[in-house]
DNA sequence: TGGGTACTGGACTGATCAGTACCGAATCAT
DNA sequence: ATGATTCGGTACTGATCAGTCCAGTACCCA
C-alpha cells in the first residue's frame, strides 16, 4: 500500500506533467467512446488515468473541453487516407484499392464509435457535430469529386456532375458497413473487400 | 390557483385513464426525440404530459419501458411505404416515384431524430438497436431485393445479386440526406427530388 | 351509498455527478 | 536549501434524478 503510493508519486512533478495530460486524454477517449458523454464521469476518467480529479482540471477547463479535444483531435486522421487518393493506369484496379482502403479505414471500431458518439451528442454540441461533418466526411467527398472531375476531363470517366458522382461512390462503398456499425455493436468487418469491389463495379458501370 | 387545480382534476377519474396514457406517450416521445434519453427526466415528462409522476408509473414500469415503447411503437410505420413498393409498365418512372417516396419518408424530422436516438442509445440498449435495425432498414432492403429479383426474372433488370443491388439502391438514394440528418440539426429537405432522380439514374445505368 | 380505481401533488430516499477546496508530498530551478 | 509548481487524495457543495410513499380527491359501478 505504501509502495503503491510511492510508485504513484514517482510519476508526479514536472516530468509527470506531459505524461498525465496524455493519460487523461487516453482515458477520456476510451471511456467516452465506450460509454458516451453523459455516462462517463470525471471520476471515472481520473481513476482510469490514475490521476486525481484536480489534475484533470489543471489541464482541461471542464468536461466539455475534454470531449471536444477528443473529437477534434481525431479529425486530421483522414489526411492519411486522402494522401493515397490517386489513380494511375489501371482505373478499375486503383478505384478498387481506394475503395478497400476507404472502407477499411471507416469501419475501424474506433472510427465507428467516434462517429456514433458525435451523432449521439449532436443536439448537445451542434457546432462540434457540424465541424466534424465538414472536416471528415465532407472533405472526403470533396476529394473524390476533384478526382472524378480530373478523370472526366481526361476522358477516362463520365461524371458530368463530379459532386454527385463522389457522393454515389462514397455511399455505394460505405452505406452497408457504416449503417451496421451505427446500430450493431460488433461491425463484423468480414466481407469489406467484396463490398468495396461490388461498389466499384456498380460505380464504373454507371460512370464510365 | 384553486381554479387551476379544479381544472386539472376535471380530467381525472376513469375518463382520464386512456387520455393520460396517450399524453404520457406523446410527452415522452417529444422529449426523448428532442433531448435524448439521459437528458430527459421523468419529472420533465410528467410536467409535459400534465400528469403526476405517480401516474406515469401506473402505466409504465420504469423509464426504460417508456423509451422502448417509443422506439418499438414507431417500427410499423414502414409498412405504409412498403405497400407502395411495386413497379408497372414504366420502370424508370416507377423507380423514380419509389425513390422519392422513400427519401421523403426517411428524411422526415421525426424519423431522423428517432434514428439518431436509437443510435445514440445503442450501447445502453443494444437489443433495442438491433431490433430497430432488423425491423426497419433491413426490412426495406429485403423488400427491394425481392422486387429487383422479380424484375430480373422478368428480364427488365440485370441484378444477379438482388441483395447487393438493393443495398446499392438504398444507399444511392438515402446516403446524403441521411448522413446530413445525423450530423446537422436541420436536414434541409430541399433537393430530395433531384437526389432521388440522380440515384435512380445511376442505379439504372448500372443494373439495366 | 359505499367500495374500488385513477389521479394529484408533494415530500422523501438514495444515489450520482461536476466542479471546488485544501493539505501534504514530490520535483525542479535557482 | 528554498520557493514555486505540480501532483495525489480526500472531502465537500450543490444540484439532479429515478423511483417510492402517502394523504387526499374525483369519478364510476354495484
Amino acid at each position: 500500500m505504501v509502495d503503491e503510493a510511492v510508485e504513484t508519486r514517482r510519476r508526479a512533478g514536472r516530468a509527470g506533467r506531459l505524461a498525465s495530460s496524455g493519460a487523461i486524454r487516453d482515458a477520456a477517449a476510451a471511456l467516452f467512446l465506450e460509454k458516451g458523454y453523459r455516462d462517463t464521469s470525471m471520476d471515472d476518467i481520473a481513476a482510469a488515468a490514475q490521476v486525481s480529479k484536480q489534475t484533470i482540471y489543471t489541464h482541461f477547463a471542464n468536461k466539455q473541453e475534454l470531449f471536444e479535444d477528443l473529437v477534434l483531435g481525431n479529425v486530421d486522421r483522414v489526411d492519411a487516407f486522402l494522401e493515397r487518393l490517386n489513380v494511375g493506369e489501371d482505373l478499375a484496379g486503383d478505384l478498387s484499392r481506394i475503395a478497400r482502403d476507404y472502407v477499411t479505414f471507416v469501419a475501424r471500431p474506433d472510427v465507428i464509435r467516434l462517429r456514433r458518439l458525435v451523432i449521439a451528442e449532436a443536439s448537445r454540441f451542434p457546432e462540434l457535430a457540424r465541424t466534424y461533418y465538414d472536416r471528415v466526411p465532407a472533405r472526403v467527398v470533396a476529394a473524390f469529386a476533384a478526382l472524378f472531375q480530373k478523370l472526366t476531363e481526361e476522358g477516362r470517366l463520365n461524371a458530368i456532375d463530379p459532386e454527385t458522382a463522389a457522393q454515389h461512390f462514397v455511399w455505394l462503398v460505405l452505406g452497408v458497413p457504416l449503417d451496421r456499425g451505427m446500430f450493431l455493436a460488433v461491425p463484423a468487418a468480414d466481407d469489406l473487400g467484396s463490398i468495396a469491389d461490388s461498389a466499384v463495379r456498380t460505380f464504373l458501370a454507371a460512370y464510365r
